[in-house]
RNA sequence: CGGGGAGUGGCGCAGCUUGGUAGCGCGCCUGGUUUGGGACCAGGAGGCCGGGGGUUCGAGUCCCCCCUCCCCGACCA
């Protein structure tokens, strides 16, 4: 039993004036957390306990699955992230510190190595196959900007699993094992999700699934079909191809085009000098072409022409995701001076590709299909050419996910229009590969006993994220409102009458029966504290279910409100506690 | 790194334009009155006014430099 008269907590009457987000906003009014630095912040027992509750049930989830838990340090030492070059490649975002000797320490940002190297240290063989390893860590991360006081912090509470398997075939099950696992955890845990196609970024590998809470203050922004089930975050999402019908097009034209560097003084002047007998020119009429200088990993730079629709911009985190490891520069003053060929303002596709003279590299975005007709650049300043058809008058060295998505664009599944969403990334679900087994030379032997790199899957869940995951969704303008699977306690007992009037005993007792029945219980036993301050503190500490013992008990009734549901009831106070317990149980 | 906002008791804020011994509400302590929606009365404790330098007889207030925090953007396994 938890009393209030001794608990440590103390809770505020105003808005922190630092806090925006209601799960920040929240948990600090209500004495779960304490900011101590940017990125960081202090558990009270409140908050403690229900990180705990999320902790335990992730935890129970990956066991039943079969996982096993192992703890590494946070504090790590370079060379082993030196392997494979992350202490350079993670960037500025890797804590990183000196110990007494001069030596570099890191601390851990994810462990990929550190599980990598474990296993290659003890398992030799492919009868060792399949295995599931994990750890919940506090992790570090330096961010440029945390924010959202839990839900994007500079230190966190982590799971993070690894899957080791001789095959293909077992990574895939291996995935599809902690994806349904992770199915199960945000069920308990109450948070609802959206599974969204993701890239596999820089981290290598193939398939990637985020696990996101669609909540509107989050980060992460996703599309989803209004009709079928496809989920996709804005960079992985795919395009629905345009059909066009086939039509005789005229042959291409150059068009004089002064003073027109933009898609929209270009269509201003295509329907005054060169009007359309069927229709206006519009900017979806435009091929637009933008030019990026790629940067390789290994230092090479390259300039990639990107051709979009012109009604759309281009979206760099779309182009940065498809084009990665390689990084995405702007294309400045002195790149278009080495590169003649490309006239600003004017570029087009003909004078580009790698087999043309001036082999640029030029990709489309899928929109610009096979045998669809376009104005577009004539690569010599002040003309444009229409008539331009893909497949016809110009090529393209492939495609490229590239032009920014839009609320209503056609689901690549089933055509219905896609609806754009925001959310919190709760889970993270990957298939590694061989990439780090490879660099750090995981193998063992197979049936024949030739050595076999092993393939790996690595999955993540934000705990502490969690928790303000759940706050954000369960909130009303009162306070916090728990699921009862992480609630601090099951039920708040709250005595509001004067004490010597008998509401202190019956509730006494009443907290004492309802804990024998395995019920944690919240009893707000101090005094001197007015019954209003008490109705306030219960609903803003947000455990699921409020008892108040007050007047009512000398006409014997006790006061029920169910937090979730948003009900009162006033029972009989001899049955009150079976009732209780009955209302705790519903939720199970 | 760019743009915007803000640093004054534990929390929320005023004071700065026009320099003159730091104030309000909440919270906290003592005593009393209260007790179904953040009660009331009386008395208290608690503040290098983000830091450094300068101007001035005198700086929370004016000038210069720096730091930090929050929001938006860039960045982000």
């Amino acid at each position: 039993m938890i009393r209030l008269s001794q608990l440590f907590v103390r809770t505020l009457r105003d808005d922190p004036a630092d806090a925006e987000v209601p799960s920040h906003r929240l948990l600090v009014r209500a004495g779960y957390i304490r900011r101590v630095a940017p990125g960081g912040y202090s558990w009270l027992p409140l908050g403690w306990k229900v990180l705990r509750n999320v902790e335990r049930i992730v935890r129970q989830e990956m066991d039943a699955m079969g996982a096993q838990e192992v703890h590494f340090p946070a504090l790590l030492p370079r060379d082993v992230y030196e392997l494979t070059n992350r202490w350079t490649e993670y960037g500025d975002n890797l804590f990183r510190l000196v110990d007494r000797r001069g030596a570099d320490y890191l601390l851990g940002p994810t462990h990929e190595e550190m599980f990598t190297l474990l296993v290659k240290d003890l398992y030799s063989s492919y009868k060792d196959l399949p295995v599931s390893l994990y750890q919940i860590q506090t992790k570090y991360r330096d961010e440029a900007r945390p924010r959202a006081g839990l839900l994007r912090g500079r230190e966190f509470l982590m799971k993070d699993s690894y899957s080791f398997d001789l095959d293909d075939a077992g990574l895939q099950l291996s995935y599809d094992t902690h994806r349904a696992t992770y199915q199960r955890i945000f069920s308990r845990l109450g948070l609802p999700y959206v599974i969204v196609k993701a890239m596999s970024g820089a981290m290598g590998g193939s398939m990637s699934e985020e696990f996101l809470a669609p909540i509107d203050i989050g980060e992460d922004t996703f599309v989803r079909c209004t009709s079928c089930d496809y989920a996709a975050n804005t960079e992985a999402v795919t395009t629905a191809l345009p059909v066009i019908s086939a039509r005789d097009t005229p042959a291409p034209k150059n068009v004089p085009s002064p003073e027109c560097p933009t898609i929209a003084t270009l269509v201003a002047l295509f329907n005054k000098q060169y009007p359309r007998a069927d229709r206006q020119w519009t900017a979806a009429d435009t091929l637009k072409n933008v030019v990026i200088m790629l940067r390789h990993a290994d230092g090479r730079n390259e300039p990639l022409v990107i051709g979009v629709p012109g009604d759309r911009e281009v979206d760099m985190k779309r182009v940065a995701a498809q084009v990665s490891p390689a990084e995405v520069e702007p294309f400045d003053d002195a790149s278009f001076a080495l590169h003649p060929v490309l006239v600003r303002g004017y570029i087009g596709p003909q004078s580009l590709g790698l087999t043309s003279a001036s082999g640029i590299r030029y990709l489309l975005d899928p929109r610009v299909v096979i045998g669809s007709e376009w104005v577009t650049g004539a690569n010599q300043k002040d003309v444009h050419v229409a008539h331009l058809v893909h497949g016809r008058d110009f090529t393209a060295d492939g495609t490229i996910e590239a032009a920014e998505i839009l609320s209503g664009d056609p689901c690549p599944l089933c055509s219905s229009p896609l609806e754009i969403a925001r959310g919190i990334e709760i889970g993270h679900v990957f298939q590694l590969g061989r990439k780090y087994a490879e660099i750090l030379g995981l193998s063992v032997l197979d049936k024949n006993g030739k050595p076999a790199v092993v393939t790996m899957g690595s999955y993540g869940i934000g705990v502490s994220r969690a928790v303000a995951s759940i706050a954000e969704v369960f909130h009303d303008d009162l306070g916090l409102r728990w699921p009862r699977a992480v609630a601090p306690a099951d039920v708040h007992v709250v005595i509001a009458g004067k004490g010597n009037d008998g509401t202190s005993d019956f509730a006494e007792s009443l907290s004492v029966q309802l804990e024998s029945s395995g019920l944690e219980v919240l009893l707000d036993d101090r005094s001197g504290v007015s019954p209003g301050v008490k109705f306030k503190d219960a609903e803003l500490l947000g455990m699921p279910i409020i008892v108040i013992v007050g007047k009512g008990l000398a006409a014997g009734s006790v006061e029920v409100r169910d937090r979730l549901r948003n009900t009162i009831t006033e029972v009989p106070s001899e049955s009150v506690a079976a009732h209780i317990v009955t209302l705790a149980r519903s939720d199970d």
